[in-house]
DNA sequence: ACTCTGAATTAGACAGAGTCCAGATTTTGG
DNA sequence: CCAAAATCTGGACTCTGTCTAATTCAGAGT
């Protein structure tokens, strides 16, 4: 997609089916605007930097919303906070476990040979893979994988 | 290993050298008696069972020496809480989102390929793969990885 | 423009997981 | 058996997230 406006937001949220609001705006051009995975505190904090606007519930409301509605997804790697990630495309995650930062890995290419067969009665809502890292010395993911 | 006996817990809390007390064994009995994950409340329902013993912060400090000493592994799927994990082998994880319930994956013959390299000066901690499943009509695994 | 109505937002109370602390208790070495 | 070190305890606290009841907002119809 091209520049992110709040315009497009405006569009992008309709076309989830969403009312657009002024605080729905805000917290989608939050996460939109700078392609990043951020927490809840993080979004109310960048949302209200001036001037307080938006109350903690919009803006989990908001974000559970977005979530039910697939505009966004989360992604679950710190026991402590749970990330918001705008591209719901298949990916996978670095975690440095250190920083606490999270980067796209683009599933693109990448593959998973010999899960098992699933249980019964049961389907599957999505795979995640995640590499957790830490700042140290040379190494291959690779190794990991037997 | 053959069958979990609080005696053969302190042989094991010595072997990766943590002081074997009486709340340190019984806890760690909690979760190799039964191959299970189980939350931090979880456990200390246990160990409480009859008479109250153990308190909560004990229980906390103890997972987290456990963690630290890599006696047991700590399992973040689900964003309320953390689930300790007896079990250290590499294996993966089904997580029915609905009833919250976690499964092992034998890590045998799963590969992971296509990965991209590491970033520069970082060294793999681990690699989860978690396939989030729930109620619903056939499906297979696969069909999720390009 | 005005009102009515349902949707959205708000502040603040609340809940649950997990941490911290200072004092009490247990364990250990001598 | 004693002192020092390690561990455990209750309770206060923090943090993330939810709930509720009251208020505000947006827009459809007149």
């Amino acid at each position: 997609m091209q520049q992110y406006s709040r315009d497009n937001m405006a569009e992008l949220l309709r076309s989830h089916d969403i009312n657009p609001t002024h605080q729905r705006i805000e917290i989608a051009y939050a996460l939109f605007s700078r392609q990043q995975h951020l927490s809840a505190d993080q979004i109310m904090a960048i949302v209200n930097d001036r001037h307080s606007e938006t109350s903690k519930a919009t803006v989990y409301n908001t974000l559970n919303l977005f979530l039910e509605k697939k505009l966004i997804r989360e992604v679950i790697v710190d026991p402590n906070k749970v990330f918001y990630d705008p591209n719901t495309q298949l990916h996978h995650h670095f975690y440095n476990v250190t920083s606490g930062e999270l980067t796209d890995i683009d599933a693109e290419g990448v593959t998973i040979c010999g899960l098992p067969q699933l249980p019964e009665g049961v389907i599957t809502e999505g795979v995640d893979i995640i590499v957790r890292i830490r700042p140290g010395a040379t190494a291959q993911a690779q190794e990991q994988l037997a």
